[in-house]
DNA sequence: GAGCACTGC
């Protein structure tokens, strides 16, 4: 209606400019494709090096610096220049040696670890071995040296541009916290301990107040049978040649099957439960059976860093080959493939982002969609893409595979692709229901507990929990509960485990349980897919998780607990039956379990803001998106949304086509306003605080750490980096002052500062600044001027402004809905008149999180085809319209 | 005067 309106307007609006809009439109996209093709170019240039990222950074810095020298006197620094680069060159090729002996010892270790050894491979491995000991030695010894000489200054000639580092080098190199983390992922992954004894000991008889009934239901079947103890142990597997692992796995006598169906299919559905093999084996089977003939590569898509990087190990290993070679992988900030690979595992989000480079995925002869069950917004994305891509590509062969239940329908979605099944390798799961509902589940949790402490066998209890919140409490009262019952049962360790943990925290779940004691582990759903821990045998199970849900109408998140689904409640109970037969103890009735959970949870596509997802299917050349074919569609509201968002950013131009800034735009990983931000900080001159603002706005507010005995201290250290202007500004104060300490850990513990999210701020920093000389943005800097920083974050986050009324709330200028300050906020006790928000969240209240003050003429600067003077009056007395006014488009 | 499930680019 008020579109149409607007249409007219635009219609009426004089004809002589129409020619010369079109003009316009025309040039932008001719400059858009001009764009395009440079930056192919640049990639294809790049793909041929084996290492590219950091290198071509260096490249790019090397670059900078020769020039700078071109103004400088040359003369005089030249001949000191060759002696400080002749000294650096020898300096790194000594790292990188000893880096090589290192990595050697390793991967000849990690190979050939089960294999004996001659007695001349040992004698090297010993004589690699001390080399690389004494090297290590002679560097400490450097190390302090250099200390020493770091106090005695006047030792240093005049003139020398020497550096004298001392930090700690490790500390400083890319994504070395999340590395960290990885690798110990990764270990768990890898090595498993034997399966524990869980012999039946002598039982206790005591009473517990208030106890639970259960009702056993039924058994959720396992393949192995429920008395038997598994057959092969992690370390005999250990033991057993690498083909006879391999031989033994569930997925291996359907190899030829396999094999003739997908020669004779173009795409095929495989439904296998997890511990088939199915990840590891059958791209091997491929590469076996010829399908990377003439250069072509398989890929197989993971939703998890940590998968994709285990699973890429584990079949290197199998092959023998070093990892990163034919076998690599590929995620977020870590690219360790190279030309020689042929076996590529990716998250999704990886492979959604090569379609941008590669859109027909010419490079790859088969793609393998893992774990289609969890329904990731990039997995869904990817089934509507890789579909049209089989059309026009009969030779490219697409496995979808998926865990049970939802094979039917992915079969259906493409074109009714056969489904192949494949057995798991799974204990027996004994499910019990409460007789009548819990109505405090908390305390619930404690008493099965308990329970399940004073009359079942030894073996580790799982608890899903929603929330850090819910764990401490649980973690307290069952610590309190354990004490008063004393000596009278056997010790029992207790264990919370969730995202926001610090990794050494986390790392303890996966220690083995002392003897005798049993181990309780209060988990969120981290532990339902992400991580995986032996030796649960008893899982409870309240029925409940937390779900993040985004309004298209209010463009508001709001966290909520709500019920899990049926999916989610046999994943959780499959998380006993692992290594032995299990129990599941569910907090709720068997009819509850029938007749009030959801089959499936609802897919990531239709509960999120789809403002990312839309620009990069744009950047695809996808043009009509209400059409797309996704296997569940996302609301309609949501694609209208994100598409107004869009052309409002000018990322689309009125025939809903993607302009050069749209072009731009979605290079960057990040929501199309915040894309819009980066992109401005070019033109207001400030490139290296915006960068950093939007480094810090994507570790998602889990920067100021807050234990629960030390909230005074904690607050009033997050006081002190408040910034009168607002909270963007005081992120940029935190993140400027952690790098003048050289990214300090010392520092971050004396501010109640998490590190770890700081280490990310600084890798997703690191990425965003290489995009932004890829997408031709120099780095400069505004400081201490802070005005063009707000203009450039206003420039991206226009629509997200408010007016303080009269009333002393804040309205939206978009909705006219009432909205908060979040009490966190630097401006919550300011109350400026006009300001901008980052994000609308509700929690207790509809509250505006990270929020900067503005001018109101700003917005008339930045977004003059958005905002009309006349709205944007200050004058409390005058009438204000009642919607805001928006530009003509046509979606 | 509030409160952050989990992934991923």
């Amino acid at each position: 209606m008020g579109r149409d309106k607007s249409r007219k307007r635009a219609q009426s609006s004089s004809d002589e400019s129409l020619d010369s809009e079109e003009e316009a439109r025309l040039r932008d996209l001719r400059e858009r494709d001009e764009f395009a093709d440079r930056l192919r170019k640049r990639d294809e240039d790049k793909t041929r090096k084996v290492l590219e990222s950091s290198s071509s950074r260096k490249a790019y810095e090397e670059a900078a610096k020769r020039l700078k020298l071109e103004i400088e006197d040359r003369e005089k620094i030249l001949p000191q220049l060759r002696v400080q680069s002749r000294r650096k060159y020898l300096e790194k090729r000594k790292d990188d040696k000893v880096a090589e002996l290192e990595a050697d010892i390793l991967d000849d270790e990690y190979l050939f670890e089960e294999k004996i050894l001659t007695d001349r491979e040992r004698k090297e491995r010993e004589y690699k071995k001390q080399l690389l000991t004494i090297a290590k030695e002679h560097e400490k010894a450097r190390e302090l040296e250099r200390v020493q000489r770091y106090h005695m200054p006047q030792d240093v000639k005049k003139g020398e541009t020497e550096e004298y580092v001392e930090v700690d080098e490790r500390e400083r190199q890319p994504n070395s916290e999340q590395k960290k983390w990885e690798s110990e992922q990764l270990a768990s992954a890898m090595f498993q301990f034997g399966a524990k004894d869980a012999k039946i000991k002598d039982e206790y008889d005591l009473l517990l107040d208030d106890q639970i009934e259960f009702i056993q239901a039924l058994t959720m079947e396992g393949s192995k049978s429920k008395d038997k103890k598994p057959e092969i142990t992690e370390t005999e597997k250990h033991k057993m040649d690498i083909e006879e692992t391999k031989k033994s796995l569930p997925v291996y006598p359907f190899r030829e099957d396999l094999i003739a169906a997908i020669q004779e299919h173009q795409i095929l559905i495989i439904e296998g439960e997890t511990g088939s093999g199915k990840t590891t084996q059958i791209p091997q089977y491929l590469y076996e059976a010829g399908f990377t003939k003439d250069n072509k590569k398989i890929g197989c898509t993971q939703p998890r860093r940590v998968a994709a990087m285990s699973v890429a190990a584990r079949v290197a290993q199998e092959m023998g080959v070093k990892l990163g070679n034919e076998v690599g992988y590929s995620i977020r900030f870590e690219d360790c493939t190279s030309e020689r690979t042929i076996l590529k595992y990716m998250t999704d989000g990886t492979l959604h982002r090569e379609f941008l480079s590669e859109p027909d995925l010419a490079s790859y002869s088969v793609m393998i969609i893992d774990e289609a069950h969890e329904r990731t917004l990039h997995t869904d994305i990817l089934f509507g893409l890789v579909k049209d891509i089989a059309r026009f590509r009969p030779e490219l062969k697409l496995l979808i595979s998926s865990a049970t239940l939802d094979a039917e329908k992915f079969s259906q979605f493409f074109d009714d692709a056969p489904i192949f099944r494949i057995p798991g390798r799974r204990f027996p799961v004994d499910i019990y229901y409460t007789k009548a509902p819990e109505a405090d589940y908390i305390d619930a949790c404690v008493v099965s507990v308990l329970q399940i402490h004073a009359t079942q066998p030894l073996g580790d209890i799982l608890v899903f929990l929603t929330g850090q919140d819910e764990i401490e409490t649980c973690q307290e009262v069952l610590q309190d509960r354990v004490k008063r019952l004393g000596s009278k049962l056997k010790e029992l360790v207790i264990l919370p485990v969730y995202a926001n943990l610090p990794s050494d925290m986390q790392a303890k779940i996966f220690e083995p349980t002392p003897p005798n004691a049993r181990k309780v582990i209060l988990a969120t759903n981290i532990a339902e897919t992400s991580l995986t821990i032996d030796n649960i045998i008893y899982v409870i199970d309240p029925g409940f998780a937390k779900q993040n849900n985004f309004s298209s109408r209010t463009g508001m998140e709001s966290l909520m607990v709500v019920p899990i689904s049926k999916a989610s409640a046999n994943q959780r109970a499959g998380r006993a039956g692992r290594t032995a037969p299990g129990k599941c103890f569910r907090l709720y009735t068997a009819w509850a379990y029938k007749h009030e959970l959801e089959d499936n949870t609802i897919p990531e596509i239709q509960r999120i803001n789809l403002g990312n997802a839309v620009l990069m299917l744009k950047a695809l050349g996808i043009n009509d998106l209400i059409h797309f074919d996704f296997l569940d569609p996302p609301p309609h509201e949501t694609l209208v949304l994100a598409l107004e968002q869009l052309y409002a950013l000018g990322a689309l131009n009125h025939h809903g086509e993607l302009t050069k800034l749209g072009r731009r735009m979605a290079e960057f990983p990040v929501d199309p306003m915040m894309a819009k931000m980066i992109l401005a900080s070019e033109k207001y001159k400030c490139s290296e605080e915006i960068v950093t603002i939007a480094a810090m706005l994507s570790v998602n507010s889990a920067i100021f750490y807050r234990p629960k005995d030390k909230i005074i201290h904690a607050d009033t250290a997050r006081k002190n980096f408040n910034h009168i202007h607002g909270d963007h500004l005081s992120l940029l104060q935190v993140y400027n002052q952690w790098a003048e300490t050289d990214f300090s850990v010392q520092w971050c513990y004396e501010n109640f500062i998490q590190y770890r999210s700081m280490k990310r701020a600084r890798d997703v920093r690191e990425q965003l600044v290489g995009l932004m000389q890829r997408v031709e943005i120099d780095m400069v800097s505004s400081l201490p001027e802070t005005i063009p920083i707000r203009k450039a974050i206003t420039a991206g986050y226009f629509y997200h402004v408010a007016r303080l009324s009269k009333g002393g709330n804040y309205k939206t200028i978009k909705h006219n809905q009432t909205v908060m300050i979040h009490p966190n906020s630097s401006l919550f006790e300011e109350l400026p008149r006009w300001v901008l928000y980052h994000e609308l969240v509700f929690t207790t209240k509809e509250y505006m999180r990270q929020v900067i003050e503005i001018e109101s003429k700003w917005l008339l600067e930045v977004a003059p085809h958005y905002y009309k003077a006349k709205e944007l009056e200050d004058s409390t007395n005058k009438k204000m319209p009642k919607t805001a006014g928006r530009s003509t488009m046509t979606v």
